[in-house]
DNA sequence: GGACTACTGTGATAAATATCACGTATCATA
DNA sequence: TATGATACGTGATATTTATCACAGTAGTCC
């Protein structure tokens, strides 16, 4: 399957003159799993829409301690990209391919341009912005009201759902990182929720019940 | 100063064309201080430009716990009603007037049309999605990275910031609520930093000391 | 098999924050 | 002047989370 085609099946929405530029001026370009797409500081000089892959989005502060924000997915873009790149601006956030990734660079110096002349791409820009500004308040949300038991249950559905899976390979340690908490207290919560039945340890594998139970 | 003229003022890349068209459907829409613009779950109707005054907005759980998000100043624009509202969405977030406000409404059912109409307005709505999602970028680290005493400090440089005053008159069971935590633990953490000389405290009245080292 | 590494479990303790139970000061106003 | 209402201070205690120290259990590699 060639880049138009791929692109008319993810963004539906896009106009057909619009998919022809974009065969025209964007690159794919592939990450493949726990690879860096940007780190925090670095100048983002194209906006990003994800082929294939999930791309995990994290915030980091100045002593290493990090975040999770959200997952990307196909179809979808990130926010930070769009405008940051239009008016050159650095980076505030960590990107990281969660699994092997295709995304589909374009040029910053386009986005102007194509904000004006497509009215798909306005939309579509604006309803990334919006999508991510929701999951960024949810985010909020669980830092702000929730204990670290709940938000380690919200953290492991996220990446179910990111996954398609109820069965996540994650190390505690890793998890740990991800949520600014430290491995023994996520080794203890798990220990709970697996006594209150909301998951399963296994060997390398937490394996996550109550599927349908999502948020 | 007619409406004109102030949107002028204001919103100085707004195009004349977009001016006259604000000066003929948009109304002003006036509130005292502490009254509600907006509260989560209310249906949008309406894109906000503030014009005078200050607008605190926040996130509220279930439980009626807050999180203060950030303040809007005269020439912002509050993304959140400038999409949800081209989508009929409901509110996500409480916009409370800090004190006494003007704002511009602009009806949701124009958004579109301005969008792709004016370069300055879709220009206006891009650049007020980035600041505010910056705004809330800056939130979520004081929340996940920081000790409730630096959060504080923060918050009153925030409040310092907006009300344009290094005296503030909050009491602490409402800065308590706004950083959802209690007003004891504000009590005893407002005394450490007048010890450690950041503040002083008089009756009814917080001084915020070191006024150039803004955050 | 032994050394090495990555991951996990757990007790002890500390730090940050929340909650409870008071007491006190100030101010408005009936 | 008495009565509330509101704001603030503080000790005692509980809860949540972090940190430290150490032990155990695979799996890998030589």
């Amino acid at each position: 399957m060639n880049l138009t085609e791929k692109t008319k099946l993810l963004f539906t929405d896009f106009e057909p003159e619009l998919i022809r530029k974009i065969e025209s001026v964007g690159t794919i370009r592939t990450f493949v799993a726990d690879e860096y797409l940007m780190k925090t500081g670095q100048s983002i000089r194209s906006a990003v829409l994800v082929m294939e892959g999930i791309i995990k989005v994290f915030r980091e502060d100045e002593e290493g301690n990090e975040v999770f924000m959200y997952n990307l997915h196909p179809g979808e873009a990130c926010a930070i990209s769009m405008t940051c790149a239009a008016r050159n601006l650095n980076s505030q956030i960590m990107a990281k391919a969660l699994i092997n990734t295709k995304v589909l660079a374009i040029p910053v110096e386009l986005m102007d341009e194509w904000g004006s002349k497509y009215k798909s791409w306005y939309q579509f820009v604006l309803e990334t912005y919006r999508a991510r500004f929701e999951e960024l308040l949810d985010t909020l949300d669980q830092i702000a009201f929730r204990n670290l038991d709940e938000r380690l249950l919200w953290y492991l559905k996220q990446q179910q759902k990111s996954l398609q899976t109820n069965k996540l390979k994650a190390s505690f340690t890793e998890i740990a990182q991800e949520l600014n908490s430290s491995r023994e207290v996520i080794s203890r919560l798990m220990k709970k929720l697996a006594e209150k039945g909301f998951i399963k340890l296994h060997k390398n594998e937490i394996e996550i019940l109550h599927i349908n139970q999502l948020i």
